[in-house]
DNA sequence: CTACGCCATGTTTACGAAAACATTTCGTGA
DNA sequence: TCACGAAATGTTTTCGTAAACATGGCGTAG
């Protein structure tokens, strides 16, 4: 591009880091000794090795991941997808999956989707692969029809919190399980019935607590009222709660999680109602803020860290033996009473 | 390490993705026009151009990140090294530093600390630079000697949130004004002094925002009273108001983050304290649900998506023309004044 | 004592892409 | 008309590593 006078001799960094090459010489020894100490294989003589490690040490050396990559096939690395980690639940899985994979020995390559349709998705994935990736975690999939993702058919996936209408692995809870056990709390309690304040309808871990409040309710011969539709924000919270204090007879909320549910507390204290005397109020969740709500509330726990630990857990089988056929996985989320629940005002 | 009989062959995943030399044959030219091709160059032929075009897509091409790192020397990746995600700050910044990131074309390598101490981060950037990054953002460092993590000279850093007494670009709010504006705010209510629930003294944000609060108190000749630690979690704040609604004369408290601040506000609820009547709590952060605390909190704003645009900024300033000298940028927070502060009771 | 085999180590090659270098094909001005 | 240069394209080399293959030394069983 520029004239061949100057004979611009190839922008190399100036400083580069040492080659195998550079520390076999320093060593004495043939390069793939060098190879053979820095992936600890055992058939090097101790001596030999102490004396590879020392040029190692002396020249610094660092193995270069590309170069390795390239001729392995193995890139050391899996790539997340993952929906707003400003959501508490989202940032906690990625950290979680991200402990677990530098435990393994992998790095986590990172991706967020702001844009929530399937084309930002795809573009995800196919930015990872690109960045070259061993196998992919999808977080809060809130896209309808994952299996059109075009992903191929050798890279492992393992798909959190999301569909699971498809044959990727998943790992999610049991969010069926977690949202019975708060609606009965309430119906125990003696509440007629239990409002509900839902996550988006695109997300399917809200989409399932959702039915599985309707089942509950249902289940228990209780009248269902239409769920309140927020977006997991406090904000819309509080706006389905002042939608709510509104019907008359609604004595018991569920919200989907626990910013919301904070949003139905400010909304009641708002309009004057007392919570739990005149309306319980649960969650979904159990953040860590959750006790030091006004009142502290009742919500039903999650752990996130098992679930990716999970995830890196299921990954990792798929990437070992491609042939592995995917595995489920569901953790048992648990309820925590606090002082939000009550039985209804007599 | 098996048996030789078995002749193992090389285990080859059987269906690996077309190399350029594939496309290549296939269109009917030499591999560097599909280089060329690839790497968007315009000095070729559009027609040529359009049946390679034509080929990656009927073969399915991508370009191998391994090998293309491996002779250029980029990576295409940047490294964040991030101290608990749990925590929204640090959560947010992360998920602007990944958009401002792939938006430049880079993907995110992230790495999360759990053990505060040097050693791990040592170890992460190690890790980092082995998988192979352009550069690093290290968030909300509580490394008390950032220099001396024997970082090569060549690995452009950026350090958000954390100390500023090295060579490093740093991008990080204005803590001092922030913490300025909310103790001037609180003072000019009319409250004699505020007290201080302080983040972790590990880190350099609690750090400065306490000295901050304690420069401005005695810049506008208010008494100071030795600040409590916490933790950043609600809990700690918790235990702070505790110890708090003990002390006499306390009429306005000013915590580090809104975590802490809710705490606070749970430990007065429960001590029988009218906040604000009694008592004014201002936070820091204005995360999303400070607005739905009960009562809405008064904090600083920041905006985290800035600071890891900023950051990406930097960053890449310096992997462009490696001998730049480091820039600062400053983000300034802003004030927000909400119902949890007031002037002090008669 | 010798041959066989294992162990430590060395040599060659492949990985996929892009830089460096080389060649061909034109169009244009002398 | 021919030389010259720019544009398009092809050929060679390089990056750093690990697999595949090759070799030499040494202990031990026959």
């Amino acid at each position: 591009m520029a004239d061949k006078v100057t004979r611009t001799p190839r922008s190399r960094p100036p400083r580069k880091w040492p080659s195998m090459a550079e520390v076999a010489a320093h060593a004495g020894v043939s390069s793939q000794t060098v190879s053979r100490v820095a992936n600890n294989h055992d058939n090097v003589d101790e001596t030999t090795r102490a004396k590879v490690l020392a040029s190692m040490q002396e020249l610094g050396y660092r193995p270069n991941a590309a170069a390795r990559a390239l001729v392995t096939g193995k890139f050391g690395a899996i790539g997340v997808v993952s929906f707003d980690v400003g959501a508490h639940g989202n940032a906690r899985t990625l950290g979680a999956i991200a402990d677990a994979a530098r435990e393994a020995g992998f790095s986590v390559n990172f991706m967020g989707i702001r844009a929530q349709t399937e084309a930002a998705v795809r573009q995800a994935f196919q930015h990872l692969m690109l960045q070259s990736v061993d196998g992919i975690v999808l977080v809060e999939s809130r896209v309808l029809d994952t299996p059109s993702l075009h992903l191929p058919s050798t890279m492992p996936v393992v798909v959190a919190d999301g569909d699971t209408g498809h044959e990727y692995a998943t790992v999610d809870f049991a969010q069926a399980r977690g949202t019975q056990s708060v609606v009965n709390h309430l119906l125990e309690l003696g509440h007629r019935s239990v409002h509900h304040v839902s996550g988006p309808p695109d997300s399917f871990a809200a989409r399932r607590r959702a039915e599985a409040w309707e089942r509950t309710l249902v289940a228990a011969g209780a009248p269902v009222a239409p769920a309140l539709w927020g977006d997991w924000t406090a904000r819309s919270g509080y706006l389905a709660g002042r939608t709510l204090v509104q019907i008359p007879d609604v004595t018991a909320v569920f919200a989907a999680n626990d910013q919301m549910a904070l949003g139905v507390l400010r909304a009641m204290n708002e309009a004057g109602r007392s919570v739990p005397d005149d309306i319980s109020v649960a969650g979904f969740d159990d953040i860590p803020e959750a006790s030091f709500f006004e009142p502290p509330l009742t919500t039903v726990h999650q752990d996130f860290d098992v679930v990716g630990r999970h995830c890196v857990t299921l990954l990792l089988e798929q990437i070992e033996h491609r042939g592995s056929s995917p595995r489920r996985l569901a953790v048992e989320p648990t309820l925590v009473v606090r002082a939000s629940t009550a039985p209804p005002p007599a």
